[in-house]
DNA sequence: TATTGTTATACTCTATAACTATA
DNA sequence: TATAGTTATAGAGTATAACAATA
């Protein structure tokens, strides 16, 4: 197996494990990884219309409404009316989903300097540059692939 | 953001982008990613059983038979008898799996010879060592997270 | 006429529980 | 009695299409 291989392998497994890592940090709550994102998107941008979620998430219209169907009736948000348009819903944290996003980002920290310690502050910055060249020729590769259809 | 927080992020990005590009992948065909996870193994594996496949990928033997369901109607495997046990059956790649699984495990290596490119031998394997030391320090943090419940 | 979000319908992945055939 | 796989049922994520209310 050539080392490209094994470095791709290595990623795959990566991916495979926070994924697994993910969906066990959320046993026997409400969240789930797409419900988590789409928090994460509203905690970021604000109190914010589905339309835009559906382009954030990359997902149909449709199945917004049913994450922030699941994301209100288990308390982490809520439908506001829009100032301006009354066919839009603002989708807008509740108390406790600020809580637990703010509580998301402190342990998100914590698993990334987990990860990460031991490396020295060169080689961190090294790993982080290498990572950046992967991850630019990968998006390039999925526009291709994209644009070829 | 510090460092590792950057690492950790690149590393998310990276397997949000590869799930992306394994999905669209798949676009017109009966493939989708649990069911070439399937066949994956049953490549490495030769003919297997369900269970062992239910084992493999950690997931319910029902959920097996769907998966197998579906590759036996679109004509990558077939469910042959076992020899000994007249309770089991052999998943089998077909010649059809067996030439999709070949010419997937060449695209494997282009792919992971496009995205590594252009970083020198040296280079290359410390980018591996260190992924290594991440995926085992993952892992350790996954069996952890594990036994506390 | 165009846009926002919903209802209707369908497919995939996943799980548990009950059941059949066989060991 | 235990094991291999299936049927039954259910929840979650996803999609398209048709539709209502509003712009």
């Amino acid at each position: 197996m050539s080392d490209s291989t094994l470095i791709f392998n290595r990623l795959l497994e990566i991916a495979a494990l926070l994924q697994q890592d993910l969906t066990r940090s959320f046993e026997g709550t409400a969240l789930t990884a797409s419900r988590t994102h789409l928090l994460w998107e509203v905690h970021h941008r604000g109190p914010t219309t589905q339309q835009v979620l559906a382009g954030a998430l990359d997902v149909s219209p449709r199945n917004i409404t049913g994450l922030v169907d699941a994301l209100e009736a288990a308390g982490y948000v809520e439908r506001r009316p829009h100032p301006h348009d009354r066919r839009a819903a603002m989708v807008t944290l509740t108390d406790l989903g600020a809580e637990t996003m703010a509580r998301m980002t402190h342990e998100h920290q914590q698993i990334a300097d987990l990860l990460v310690d031991g490396l020295s502050s060169r080689e961190t910055t090294e790993l982080g540059d290498r990572l950046g060249v992967i991850t630019d020729r990968l998006r390039a590769v999925i526009i291709a692939s994209g644009s070829a259809r």
